[in-house]
RNA sequence: UGGGCUAUCGCCAAGGGGUAAGGCACAGGACUUUGACUCCUGCAUUCGCUGGUUCAAAUCCAGCUAGCCCAG
């Protein structure tokens, strides 16, 4: 008997063309449809999607059809709510950079719809991104670059566990993304040309800090004071949940030069300011490690590391120096180390873990 | 209320008789399954005000207004 496939179908390109190829590799596929954060009625929905988009439902039940699969759909609206929204109203509130596609891929699209999918009797979940998994010597499973894809997505999934990894697979990681709309076309499938999606999905109109407003009420910092390392300062600002280090624009400081946020410090609400090389350091600390390809970090070791979704990536020296804490160590200064963001160690295009800056 | 200096885009600032540089900020767009960064485009029919000289004035002249400095 096949073995059984649960496919997070999103309504996109990437994860209808997941839903076939695995389809035409004998699987029993099954396509599921997470409900997150949209609203109730699907009647209101309009335009635009993609990884967590309106239409999800809708495009995902017509490729369904295409493919002639079962599709559910299933509600993860309070694992959603708890583990991504909450997640990242609290970070920013604490003065930390979020990202929310980790969270949401760790706790939401793996731990609770794996969860689910186990129970209805699936021995894997398949998604849309564009990574491959591996089996390593040591015997650990490891997210791997996708090898000719510049749309790389491992650093999203460097959180994701070892229980995760062996219960999934990732069918769009072997080809590029012309490849994949080009089957999506040839199948007839009806989201060949659908845009790719972007930006945070629960914010569709892109404003965090009104976001965080709604969400978080009285609890938002109100406004402080832009200052220099030296304690000068600057003007006055908008509250730290506007701002994120590295940020140059929407600051309104007319300094005759660019000038930069390179530290938020949410116990006196100041916002520091410097020149465009004061936002590089050579040194972090990254706390809530998770190891994939690496069981342990037992003595100092010489990777490659992203500390953000689009880093080309930096040679570093990283070695442990507490329970749950690793320093790492760059050949080269990095732009904007961000507390909050995460750092992936790279060896070979594997993923060996990563953490969240502190 | 004697003397001197200065008034050009939100901020800084070129230009000193020939028809308003540039930087910052800001806005829009591109890029992007996080925030940022980066890139592209836009951004003073007008030079504190009022007159005058001139074919032509932000540029010269006069008066006024405002700010700064030195005296008192």
């Amino acid at each position: 008997m096949a073995e059984k496939v649960v496919v997070g179908m999103s309504g996109g390109v990437d994860s209808s063309v997941a839903a076939l190829l695995l389809k035409e590799q004998g699987y029993d596929v099954v396509g599921v449809t997470m409900q997150i954060w949209q609203a109730e009625s699907p009647e209101t929905v309009a335009g635009k999607g993609g990884c967590c988009g309106f239409s999800a439902v809708e495009d995902a039940r017509r490729v369904a059809e295409v493919l002639n699969i079962p599709h559910y759909v299933m509600n993860f609206r309070q694992e959603f709510r708890e583990a991504v929204m909450d997640y990242f109203v609290a970070e920013y509130l604490a003065g930390r950079t979020p990202n929310p596609c980790i969270a949401c891929n760790r706790y939401v699209k793996w731990e609770a719809m794996l969860h689910r999918s186990l129970e209805i009797g699936a021995d894997y979940i398949a998604t849309g991104h564009y990574a491959k998994i591996a089996r390593l010597r040591n015997g650990r499973y490891a997210i791997r670059n996708a090898v000719t894809a510049k749309k790389d997505q491992t650093y999203a999934l460097y959180n994701l566990t070892q229980e995760q990894l062996a219960h999934t697979l990732l069918p769009v990681g072997e080809y590029t993304k012309e490849e994949i709309r080009q089957m999506a076309a040839q199948a007839g499938l009806p989201v060949a040309n659908k845009p790719d999606s972007q930006e945070i999905c629960f914010i569709p109109d892109n404003d965090y800090a009104a976001f965080i407003d709604r969400e978080a009420g009285e609890r938002v910092p109100k406004q402080g004071n832009f200052v220099t390392k030296n304690g000068e300062v600057l003007g006055q600002h908008l509250g730290i949940t506007h701002y994120t280090v590295g940020q140059r624009k929407g600051l309104n400081l007319a300094m005759g030069r660019p000038v930069f946020v390179t530290q938020i410090r949410p116990e006196t609400d100041e916002v520091v300011i410097g020149e465009a090389e004061d936002v590089f350091g050579d040194t972090l600390f990254c706390g809530r490690i998770n190891y994939m390809g690496l069981a342990e970090l037992e003595k100092p070791r010489e990777v490659m590391a992203k500390i953000r979704y689009n880093h080309a990536g930096e040679s570093c020296v990283i070695e442990k120096v507490g329970e749950d804490q690793i320093k790492c160590t760059f050949k080269q200064p990095v732009r904007a180390i961000t507390p909050g963001q995460a750092v992936v160690f790279y060896e070979n295009d594997y993923v060996l873990g990563g953490g969240t800056i502190m």
